[in-house]
DNA sequence: CCTGGCACTCACGTCGTACGAGTGCCAAGT
DNA sequence: ACTTGGCACTCGTACGACGTGAGTGCCAGG
């Protein structure tokens, strides 16, 4: 059915119409790339790859462009993954180390990744359910009133303010943080319940009520509503290929500010050693149907923190943007495992 | 000059032409205001007010547009600030009260404003350098590793990881946490040099060297470099507008990720009392030439803490967006003062 | 199965034209 | 001195006709 000519035929349609954004003819077709085949001969794979429904018309006397079903062809068997320059890995290098903490190395990862694909680019924060607690904090802001610190091995930090029922001493205080920092410390958040369990009847009477009160914003805080945090960047690029968006830049503007939306894209898979692709219709997400987006999951070794991808017009360099999102995501996975 | 009629006029031009977006003749424009007068007068308003510099034709044959000094003499003379309508400040309050943290309250207030005003919304973080210390908090991680998490009284929190050049005992750290804990617990960030400057003297000879490696970390942090950092919600409403950015919504949106430029934006003025707009080419930012700011700084009583706004087209509601702006601002600055 | 040739189809740009909104100006009215 | 109706003029836009050319599909011959 589709013999290796015609394979080449379509490869050539997609790097023709990813650099040109123009539909690609066979004339054309056949002079740039050296196939050694007429014209004609072209025409003949180019019908067979329409009738497959890979590639299509615009209209009748215009050259053909890929569908989402060619991309993904040309995804699956015809590219190859673009190794990063020296230059951009040093790039990413330098860009990362200079983060201070975890906000900021989510922060520059994801200008990194704009930068380097030119296309939008969207970095979850490391998931709170995956993560471990590294310390609880408690601090005694007022007699009544407690302010709670959590921060993860991930780097991340939670915090809330709590109202007590009643007035609380300092050794009080003290006591809390030992009830629970010896119960917490080095727990992963999805143990915390099970850690916590005994604990109202473990502690003394005394500040029960108050410890209770306590419990129940930390297992809110962490494990209710593991809130989930998301940085964005290079919107701006979408601009460049406004041709390609004529009508349908705004609903993909408001995909972009929805953060469930988003995670839905990101978190569908987040297996760290695979890069993802959804091509065009193939999202699940209506307003993005136009778009492509490449994604991965991050974190050390097997354990993957989050995604973190990229997004761009169907017609967009797949091989150049998969090697980039790779890349960034084994350096961001690197560093956090150091840390 | 300008005589009662010629305003209204002006008045007239600016609400019809935000309204519909088009050019408005003075034919229509006789109509729909009851301005009492014929067309022909209101032609020759137009001229003597295009001669001032109010107003502009597109071109021969075409209506009235307000010129960006039209557009200031109607903020400033001729619009009235919208109250908000009783759902709309329900809606602020509920929406804002259940906010769980500072970032949540941040996040809230910006997506809030852009829905009110269908626009483009910015806040900015409360500013570090405007807060006080309300906690330094020292976790020892390991033998030589420290994490320092600093909490403001606008319920901020930044963290660092600090190498320390030796190994350090759980009763150094305990040292080092009254060392610091004393002179910082309510200083503003301001203070915090002069207040850690005797710090080394004080201090046991012991733990010197660690101490000075973590001040200089705290310093770095929190007076050096405060960093400022903003959130933005509403993106997708440019494209509302895109007749009003053929081309310009580009550098718009690389405008918009810029932080140092947003921050310029919003920080130029932070008087919590009074709404400050910014019209078209009075923006000192190029590429947001063809957009109007409505700012104001936010923050308990007289401090604010720091700035929030909206950007849109100079084609824009001012009267609505001043009073959304200002109402939001209000709200948020009593939540924080009260939190 | 490839190739050259050939007729055919359309999208696109250009040109000319008609239309109409809106203006500027003037002379008359108040 | 200001307002008003009238009128000629400008110019942007919509519409239709037309030529052009890129690109196709098909066919007959190698």
């Amino acid at each position: 059915m589709l013999d290796d000519r015609k394979l080449e035929v379509l490869r050539a349609i997609v790097e023709d119409f990813v650099s040109t954004n123009e539909p690609v003819g066979s004339k054309a077709l056949a002079e740039r790339h050296s196939l050694g085949v007429s014209p004609a001969t072209v025409r003949n794979d180019m019908a067979a790859l329409e009738d497959e429904g890979f590639i299509t018309h615009p209209h009748t006397s215009a050259g053909r462009i890929p569908t989402d079903k060619g991309y993904r062809l040309f995804v699956d068997r015809l590219s190859q993954v673009k190794p990063l320059s020296g230059a951009e890995r040093r790039a990413i290098q330098t860009f990362l180390e200079g983060a201070v903490d975890l906000d900021d190395v989510v922060r520059r990862s994801v200008r990194l990744l704009a930068q380097l694909t030119r296309q939008v680019a969207v970095v979850q924060y490391p998931s709170l359910s995956r993560s471990s607690v590294r310390h609880l904090e408690i601090v005694h802001l007022a007699p009544n009133r407690l302010l709670l610190v959590l921060i993860t091995d991930t780097g991340r930090v939670e915090q809330r303010v709590v109202e007590l029922p009643g007035v609380l001493s300092e050794d009080d205080v003290v006591q809390l943080r030992q009830a629970f920092g010896s119960r917490l410390h080095g727990a992963p958040l999805v143990d915390v319940p099970a850690a916590l369990a005994d604990l109202p009847d473990a502690a003394p009477v005394a500040i029960r009520p108050v410890l209770t009160s306590v419990m129940s914003v930390v297992l809110e805080t962490l494990v209710e509503q593991p809130e989930e945090r998301i940085a964005i960047s290079g919107t701006a690029n979408l601009t460049r290929s406004a041709l390609d968006f004529p009508n349908t830049l705004r609903p993909v503007l408001e995909a972009l500010e929805e953060q469930v939306v988003l995670l839905k894209l990101i978190g569908e898979v987040n297996d760290p050693t695979t890069v993802h692709v959804k091509i065009g219709e193939e999202n699940s997400v209506e307003g993005l149907r136009s778009t492509s987006v490449v994604t991965v999951g991050y974190g050390p070794e097997q354990a993957a923190y989050a995604g973190m991808g990229v997004l761009g017009p169907t017609r967009m360099d797949y091989a150049g943007s998969i090697g980039s999102v790779r890349a960034v995501a084994r350096y961001v996975g690197e560093l956090l495992a150091g840390a």
